[in-house]
DNA sequence: AGGTAATGTGACCACCCAGTCATAAGGGGA
DNA sequence: TCCCCTTATGACTGGGTGGTCACATTACCT
């Protein structure tokens, strides 16, 4: 959490810091991203950053924070739906998509974060990734008694392949993926690849 | 590439040049890795360093590739089988865990290096991936050709999921995965979640 | 204007890094 | 023993890092 010099700032000279720090966190995963270079950019001194923040990692996670913040105002439209999970699952990637085109840096900097290794953020990551297969569990649970989906299938390999392919989805957003792309990758998760005679 | 000195070693005092820096580069994405760790752990001086590699990339780039010398040792065994796609995509997975289970060190690296964004590997990076899109493209049109797969399907989509499942496949293994998980998980693909009538 | 508390500052510290180089040591062959 | 070539060595260079601190500056209240 920033210290409270850091909200008492001048509008314009929080941006500047903000900024600066969104550039390089996106370039950068934790361990690599530089203090010195977000100060210089930001024309700040060291010193001051320090008057604002307990230390890098206070930083970073504060700008990880804010970036999910953004992003829950997005994918709370998806979970909002009364729909079936596949309609859900789509919309949900869809508010992805839209989230990291209107916010690029934010959303470099989340993608940064999963696949980071720094020990400091081992909990952090720990926490997340637990609270998100419990999500999709109660999710996925739900879809099942409806019977909606086969229930012949191990529930955690389920899991699994979406986790897998979310994030990858994610990853590449603005790369290859667009809309049209993502309904089929989720075509492909829902019908299978096995041929059948009945095709649907 | 290793200049003639490093081939040349007492084999023992080459033993312990590839050991410590298997640890390090298993622990350590490239940019993060220790030259000076490497060198300390193989109580070999610094300057030794330079006599055996040209520097840091030289090194790093030959554990990749007797790494993947190892893997492809394993992978072959999948590729010879003459089966449906499902079957040989088991048996490479498969193989994958072996090579994991055998060679974690070796495993890690790899892992490491696939989810590297140092700018010095994106050729190489670039040249891997290209590759291996280029051979599962074959494969997949030779499986469509035949029948078995849904030719309903967009095959960029089903690459896309085949690619993302198959990384974290192979990047967990020793977690959660092994032999029945991959299959469960496999079958998710090959079947698709959407529920049917006549179940198979 | 005076005084006090909140902020700003950048030189500086200790540490780590990849890579270099002058020098020393070793290993045949003559 | 001498020579020469290959190999070993670790202090050193130049540069980067996160974080500190004594001091300067500003802002606000009386």
């Amino acid at each position: 959490m920033p210290k409270a010099t850091f909200f008492n700032l001048d509008p314009e000279k929080r941006e500047a810091v903000l900024q600066a720090a969104w550039e390089e966190f996106a370039r950068h995963p934790f361990e690599q991203a530089s203090l010195s270079r977000i100060v210089q950019d930001s024309r700040i001194a060291k010193g001051s950053m320090y008057q604002y923040f307990e230390d890098k990692l206070d930083l970073y996670l504060y700008m990880v924070e804010l970036a999910y913040e953004q992003k829950r105002s997005y994918l709370k439209k998806a979970f909002a739906l009364k729909a079936d999970m596949f309609t859900i699952l789509e919309e949900y990637y869809h508010q992805s998509y839209l989230f990291a085109r209107d916010f690029p840096f934010m959303h470099r900097v989340i993608n940064n974060f999963w696949d980071s290794r720094a020990p400091a953020l081992e909990a952090e990551l720990a926490r997340g990734k637990l609270s998100r297969s419990q999500d999709f569990s109660g999710f996925l649970k739900e879809a099942r008694r409806k019977g909606v989906v086969n229930p012949l299938l191990n529930p955690e390999a389920i899991f699994f392949v979406y986790h897998a392919v979310g994030r990858d989805l994610i990853e590449y957003f603005g790369d290859e993926a667009n809309s049209r792309f993502v309904s089929d990758v989720l075509d492909v998760l829902k019908y299978g690849l096995q041929a059948r005679e009945e095709g649907s």
